[in-house]
DNA sequence: TAGTCCGAAAGACTATTGTCCGTCGACTAT
DNA sequence: ATAGTCGACGGACAATAGTCTTTCGGACTA
């Protein structure tokens, strides 16, 4: 599994969560709202910057965020 | 603070403690030397996988390498 | 004083991130 | 049926990540 992937699921998952819509997630982390579409079907990856203020919109701490992509990509290797 | 100053620091100080130089460890992660030399200053910011492959290099989970930026990024504001 | 290792730095380049415009189908409610 | 929300998806683009090549200065060593 890509890391694109599993930061993907992740974020879909954790946003969902929180129970807000890709268009509000983007304009509380003031990013495009096709790029957060983008980052959950794991066309593309985050920079430093857009985890961190992805991770402050979604009010999670950064390393659980990413700790929660590393467990995904450890489970399943495929 | 800047979250690539902070991501800069963290990486030269672990891979000082590694004992690597900035060329051995680009050989190791398979990125650019001067790639290496960008993000320790602080000029660049590493995307998702270059932090994940960066981590593998020096032997530190993802998820404490960000930590270690999160932790200097809250310390001094500034 | 030549030789090596190290890291800063610049220039030119390719690949990718991230924005901005829009359309579409599925679903819900009025 | 019409309108609204939601998310997938496209093209075009600007900004930046990442490579490759090279030069330079400092520290150390022979």
């Amino acid at each position: 599994m890509q890391p694109e992937k599993a930061f993907g699921l992740v974020l879909a998952e954790t946003r969902k969560k929180r129970g807000v819509s890709q268009e509000e997630l983007a304009e509380i982390a003031g990013l495009d709202r096709t790029f957060i579409s983008l980052l959950e079907r794991g066309k593309r990856q985050p920079s430093l910057t857009s985890m961190l203020t992805l991770a402050k919109a979604l009010n999670i701490k950064p390393d659980k965020l990413l700790l929660a992509v590393t467990k995904l990509l450890d489970k399943r290797a495929a």
